[in-house]
DNA sequence: TTTGTTTGGTAAACCGATTTAGTAAAGTAT
DNA sequence: ATACTTTACTAAATCGGTTTACCAAACAAA
């Protein structure tokens, strides 16, 4: 069966394919009432769909754009995404989800695919690996966004959490609960993904705020499968420590893993706190104290600014780092 | 800054279009060794990268397909999407995720602009209400294949579990554990969402297989938000039951939540059993008895189905329901 | 020498919209 | 009656690729 294009309706319909066009585009004042009648019987008649990637082509826009999460196994990363798709969908805007799973050369792919697509515009969520790319874009003024992390040597805009601020907030509350030999563990730091570095830098400022020593041995990172390993020597040191900072939800779940699988009570062998929010947080045995990122803000502002750009509204200013705020989730487990 | 187009490359390289646009096919046989070197340097000085828009459109092919979830809430479509998008990039083709939140006016606009946007094939968790854009799409023999509910008007190839068994195996865990008087939660029915509506029925055939009475008042359904009033009147009844079903992840979290309020003990005061895996299952205070659904090979499966309906290949047989077998996970919970 | 084949290439149509420039006919102003 | 507007419409160019049909030159075969 043929497809039925804008020709086949104008033919029906005794008028121009322009007329047409003018009719869908609603300029009704181009053309006489009965005339829009008879276009308008002809599409409903032919069950006419006009093909949006011939009008991308002639329009130079797709009304999309993509978004290339770092690793879609981060609790945080799924929320953005909903958020992002609900509020660029509200603006007549499709979302193109893509997951890098960290791999720099998977991100390199993607970008490229994207923008041989003609997306609009782009939020990533940067391995920090593909700066010839970030470069390319940004030089081209081509709408971009980064997200949860920021890449040193390019001036695009970012949004991200006040780290520091995230990590001091759980070693203020792990402190106020009197512990004093405070562990942070956060997944692997090669590559020097931001918000990591910047959540242990917090953590030692934390830490000397309140005069406690920063032992080097209580700051631990490892890939995901390896995080069990890093638990078992961090618990058979001399002086263990009374309480972890899990830097993100998924050190939070190998923590949890760990203590079940140890018989470990919470808080009484060790407290815990995790950065970022959980579902199962709040009726956890005990319920888990949290610092959780303001997501949908995030989101949303991130959504925001890159349909600013999309639209070529012009930034007040430089590129920024937005720094969003954390906020203390206090609950039972330090 | 112009874009540069085939036309610029061939200008660049003195020769045709046409050649270029053989070279990107990597059709070699077509030109001298000394022309594709022009080509490839005049691609690489220009940094050229091709449209896909444009070939999209003469092609009649985006290598993009389009996935539509009823509710990307629930952990089990988030992982079908994350294996989806995988499987399908592996394949070189791209994945559009939209979310229909339930919605089935959502769903007709998804539906609408993917098929706008020339999407090569549709992956639906249908809410069932569209009834005449299935029709249309299966008479057209757009590549379609419909996740985790059926429409029984629809001879559409679909992907579900055996739900009357996956409630089968729940009661007879519950059962072994000597529980007799077995409540089933599940999410709203009203739409008749198949899984839903096959999970309470397996339920009930479970319950007579052991002679056990079926108590309407045991059998609730309720929006999400209405969970917590459905758990209160099923606790506050003369003989409230002394086990729960919990038909999904998302029902699962709110017994779970009424039960840590109320200060309930697990399995002592209630047990507890879900039908789908979650994170926490496993590392809970008790751990929680779940059957699973074969997730990963019920993308597979999915993606492989539509694959072969894109690249045209005739279906062995006419479309069919294909039952997936579900997974006791035996935990603690009961 | 003539014919046939291979090699290396190009011009132009095409995909299905949008948009620009132009125009015929009718209406209005002077 | 003439000039100017407005109304209603269309032809054709365009977006950036792909593909078909065709061709000239070089070479081989008869």
């Amino acid at each position: 069966m043929k497809n039925v294009t804008m020709a086949d309706v104008a033919e029906h319909a005794k008028t121009s394919k322009s007329t047409v066009s003018q009719y869908l585009n609603k300029r009704y004042e181009y053309m006489s009432e009965n005339t829009r009648k008879r276009i308008e019987a002809a599409i409903e008649e032919l069950n006419y769909h006009p093909n949006s990637v011939a009008r991308s082509l002639k329009q130079k826009a797709t009304y999309t754009v993509g978004v290339i999460v770092a690793n879609i196994l981060h609790s945080f990363s799924t929320h953005i995404i909903r958020t992002l798709e609900t509020e660029f969908n509200k603006q007549g805007f499709h979302t193109i989800i893509c997951n890098a799973d960290d791999d720099p050369e998977k991100e390199r792919n993607y970008i490229e695919m994207l923008l041989a697509k003609q997306v609009d515009g782009l939020i990533i969520f940067p391995t920090g690996e593909n700066l010839d790319l970030y470069e390319q874009m940004k030089d081209r003024d081509f709408p971009i966004v980064f997200m949860d992390r920021k890449v040193d040597a390019q001036a695009i805009d970012t949004i991200m959490l006040d780290n520091h601020k995230a990590a001091e907030l759980a070693v203020d509350r792990l402190t106020a609960g009197n512990y004093r030999k405070i562990s942070i563990i956060t997944t692997s730091v090669i590559r020097n993904i931001s918000p990591r570095i910047e959540r242990i830098e917090g953590y030692r400022q934390a830490l000397q705020k309140y005069s406690l020593p920063v032992r080097e041995d209580y700051i631990k990172t490892a890939d995901a499968e390896h995080l069990q390993d890093v638990l078992r020597e961090l618990f058979e040191m001399d002086a263990p420590p009374e309480a972890i900072l899990a830097a993100n939800d998924i050190v939070l779940v190998e923590v949890l893993k760990y203590i079940k699988e140890k018989n470990l009570s919470i808080p009484d062998d060790v407290a815990v706190i995790g950065i970022d929010e959980v579902p199962f947080a709040a009726f956890f045995t005990p319920p888990i104290t949290v610092v959780e990122q303001p997501k949908i803000e995030m989101a949303n502002l991130a959504a925001e600014l890159l349909l600013k750009k999309i639209n070529g509204q012009k930034e007040g200013g430089s590129p920024t780092v937005h720094r969003m705020q954390p906020n203390l989730i206090d609950r039972h487990s330090c």
